[in-house]
DNA sequence: CTCGATTTTTACAATTTAGAAACATTTTTG
DNA sequence: CAAAAATGTTTCTAAATTGTAAAAATCGAG
């Protein structure tokens, strides 16, 4: 659990932000434009911050200026280069481009805080255990290779553990809010897991409304 | 892996460096003043300290005599001839003179860990030998020619040995960050390490991401 | 218990991606 | 400057992934 600053203008993607790495466990305070995020700095202690550089007031960058210490992960909204330049000159800790899948921010945020000591490396529950960093899942210390959506669908279960899913979540997370295939593609996706990972117990059916994995700490 | 201690009163300058080194995978630790660093010298056992000479309280100079028998690297502010004299007729280990580029800082850093045999020398791996001072690469004895990319490719996948890495995360540290060509070059230069030092196995593809080293160890 | 709704299972085709090899271009070296 | 080496790109091909549809099984409200 992290303090997560999150600083865009546009109301709908802070709140998208705010929404997935709630799920994740984490507490985001939200700032919609540069000076009262810079406000927030002086006074709060922040994990990370996610920092969109096209802002009113100041922008990005000065905001960052401020941000001493702070892990910082920028958006700009467009992949030009020279941006990805000044930031990662400036030290950002990583960047992405908008738009962006939310799944790959979530996991970004994670490997931001797992260098900095916030976040776990590792998920173990029974014979199962599942490398963040390697992308890896083993099973009693053999490897499962798992397909880039079975890995991508089960880091998605696990970060939001004993919480049920809707397909619509799980579309939105892992195939992207743009994804317009029916439902059922979930439901296959799930099988594959369940059975690939013996989870057939774990992963529970949520009738008529999604998944849930279940894990008991 | 080593301790590191950095010792540099402008706030954003130490923290650029701190971020630089433990993306090379030291831990850091930060002092903002001369009295700090000597009470943490004092405490911890640290492999290699990075020392600013200008200092409120205890100078650079000052904390240096404290820090009997650790490896110092000097910033100074100005390439004050006196200055690096100073600094290395007292034994300093390497000086930098301020404004520096990181890569450099960084290259620095490890030479004077290797020097001391904090960092690894070598790295070997079933018939593969990597000699990181001689910049080569053997293969049961005899050496292997590979060209500068292969030789960097080769060393960051080494380096972050057991982490997948995205294509564009490995052409952000072997090419550069603004390196614009396709990630297709990447494959191609994979695919000749995996060719020139029988890698197959252990340069795994990570499908639709990237690639990993694969090293039990 | 029964029936319609929902989920699981299975198989398969379409799509995407990585590998191999040849080629073109750039850089280095003698 | 010419030859050689290194690097990047392209094309073709094999392989892997993934979405969908349809049949079978299961669920649960009444």
């Amino acid at each position: 659990m992290a303090e997560i600053l999150i600083v865009e203008d546009e109301l709908s993607i802070n709140e998208l932000i705010r929404k997935n790495l709630s799920l994740t466990g984490h507490h985001c305070t939200q700032a919609f434009d540069g000076k009262t995020a810079a406000a927030l700095l002086e006074n709060g202690d922040f994990d990370l911050l996610v920092l969109d550089i096209m802002l009113p007031g100041l922008d990005g960058y000065q905001v960052f200026e401020r941000a001493s210490g702070t892990p910082v992960i920028f958006l700009t909204a467009k992949s030009e280069l020279s941006d990805k330049l000044k930031g990662l000159a400036m030290g950002a800790d990583d960047y992405m481009t908008k738009p962006f899948q939310m799944l790959e921010l979530a996991a970004r945020v994670e490997a931001v805080l797992r260098r900095t000591k916030k976040a776990e490396a590792a998920f173990v529950m029974g014979d199962l255990r599942i490398d963040f960093d390697g992308h890896q899942v083993f099973l009693k210390e053999t490897t499962v290779e798992c397909t880039p959506k079975e890995y991508e669908l089960l880091e998605v279960l696990v970060r939001n553990r004993n919480i049920a899913l809707s397909r619509e979540k799980l579309l939105d997370m892992v195939w992207g809010y743009d994804f317009d295939g029916g439902t059922r593609t979930v439901d296959v996706h799930i099988q594959r897991l369940r059975q690939k990972l013996h989870l057939e117990k774990e992963i529970r059916t949520v009738y008529k409304m999604g998944y849930r994995l279940e894990v008991r700490e």
